[in-house]
DNA sequence: TCTGGGGTCCTAGGACCC
DNA sequence: TCTGGGGTCCTAGGACCC
């Protein structure tokens, strides 16, 4: 029988910020999302004072300033340096890990049991991830993902635990499902929960009881999983190798709307040489590109509008004049006049390994390899830190590009931020 | 006035073929 | 009035995750 630990950062984003701060020791704190939009990370204290979680920050201002809440832009790149810290520490002590997100990972214990107890192992986690990156991490472990999620939950929610709860035994697991409503299963959003509520499933433990051929039927195999999970019957592996990319985002609500066609020409621009970037970065190219734009559905007095343009290349590619040159015509055909943007980007997808795929014989784009030295040569320029180059499609004065108020110094990525012992 | 970004997987349904 | 059936492939959209 496998045995999964699930390891999570206590709000991690949050505890990063105060890592560097230990004045706000004690202070609510939260993290804001990129525009400084929501609300995506609360300091213990925060949460006690009720904030919600995804909240829009203009809907608390009083409540900010009333209680002297701290808030952060997020400062992503001062939490991947800390999440790899946290992740080479897990790497160390257990034999498989897979990295779930920037603050989780899964790690498989089969086997531990030998030499130590599941707890004490667990304990050992918390306590050398604590001391080396000073975040604090809880733990749980049981014989599926699913259960070790919800072990997971257990052990942050219940502070009597300590931070680590071992769900390997049957009863404690019924115990704890009979606690926790559907909704908090891993895989069971907002709309699954009203359906399954209907028909009388309401906690944890309901769905485990429920048939599982009839919720397939109801459902989809992947709730069916889910059930089965619930009950030990291990359906998710552990994936130690990132799977490669089917698809590369690049998209951002606008720090203030667009009206504008040459702006937002300018804005898809920036995104798609983004998007380029990234796909380089994984060694792919792309056959296809999505260009999108949409206005606030949060405002319905607003006149809506909202759409989409999917165009193929003739060759896969990475080369960003072309793939800029494909999105403006996908722009084009789908603006519209009137209307005030919130938010816009692009999706790269049908990717081709660069060595494997077959040319096309009517292409007359000019030869790959041309442009390829230029895109290395504008990839290594802007990851020197000597400055940034870009094609002029993308623009210069970016009245659009993301608002970030708050953000943090770079502590651990930038020489001239690293905080000073005086 | 102001509401994140980047992913995955599955399913239904249309297009197309014989 | 009567208007095949079965298969595959692709895409859009919906649901979920952090």
């Amino acid at each position: 029988m496998p045995i999964f630990a699930l390891v999570d950062c206590n709000n991690f984003y949050v505890s990063c910020e105060k890592l560097f701060r230990p004045d706000l020791k004690h202070t609510p704190v939260v993290v804001l999302s990129n525009n400084d939009g929501c609300v995506v990370a609360r300091s213990k204290e925060a949460k006690a004072l009720g904030i919600k979680m995804g909240v829009p920050v203009f809907k608390i201002r009083h409540e900010i300033e009333r209680h002297g809440i701290v808030t952060f832009s997020s400062n992503y790149a001062f939490y991947a340096d800390m999440s790899q810290r946290v992740m080479s520490i897990l790497e160390e002590l257990a034999p498989r890990v897979e990295v779930y997100s920037i603050d989780e990972a899964f790690l498989d214990l089969t086997g531990v049991e030998a030499c130590t107890s599941l707890e004490g192992f667990g304990q050992l986690v918390k306590t050398t991830v604590g001391q080396w990156t000073g975040v604090q991490v809880c733990v749980g472990i049981a014989p599926t993902k699913t259960l070790a999620k919800l072990a997971n939950h257990g052990a942050k929610s219940y502070p009597a635990t300590g931070g680590v709860v071992d769900l390997t035994a049957k009863e404690r697991q019924r115990k704890l499902m009979a606690l926790l409503p559907v909704n908090e299963v891993w895989g069971i959003g907002g709309k699954l929960k009203v359906r399954l509520e209907l028909m009388g499933i309401k906690t944890a433990l309901d769905l485990a009881d429920a048939d599982p051929a009839m919720i397939r039927k109801r459902f989809s195999v992947v709730v069916e999983k889910t059930v089965r999970e619930l009950n030990g019957i291990s359906c998710l592996n552990l994936e130690e190798a990132a799977p490669t990319k089917q698809e590369i985002v690049c998209s951002r609500s606008f720090g203030e709307r667009i009206q504008d066609f040459r702006v937002m020409r300018e804005a898809i621009s920036e995104y798609t040489s983004r998007g380029a970037e990234k796909l380089r970065g994984e060694n792919r190219l792309a056959k296809r590109i999505t260009v999108f734009i949409r206005t606030s559905p949060f405002n319905q007095q607003e006149l809506q509008y909202s759409n989409a343009a999917t165009l193929e290349m003739i060759t896969p590619t990475d080369d960003t004049t072309s793939l800029v040159k494909t999105a403006h015509r996908g722009l084009q055909s789908i603006w519209k006049d009137g209307y005030r943007f919130a938010k816009g980007g692009i999706l790269l997808s049908d990717f081709y390994d660069p060595k494997g795929y077959q040319p096309d014989l009517l292409d007359d784009s000019p030869d790959r390899a041309k442009n390829e030295k230029l895109m290395q040569t504008l990839d290594q320029i802007n990851h020197s830190g000597l400055g940034k180059v870009f094609i002029a499609a993308q623009g210069i004065q970016k009245g659009w590009s993301m608002k970030r108020d708050f953000l943090s110094p770079a502590y651990t990525t930038r020489w001239s931020d690293v905080p000073r012992v005086k």
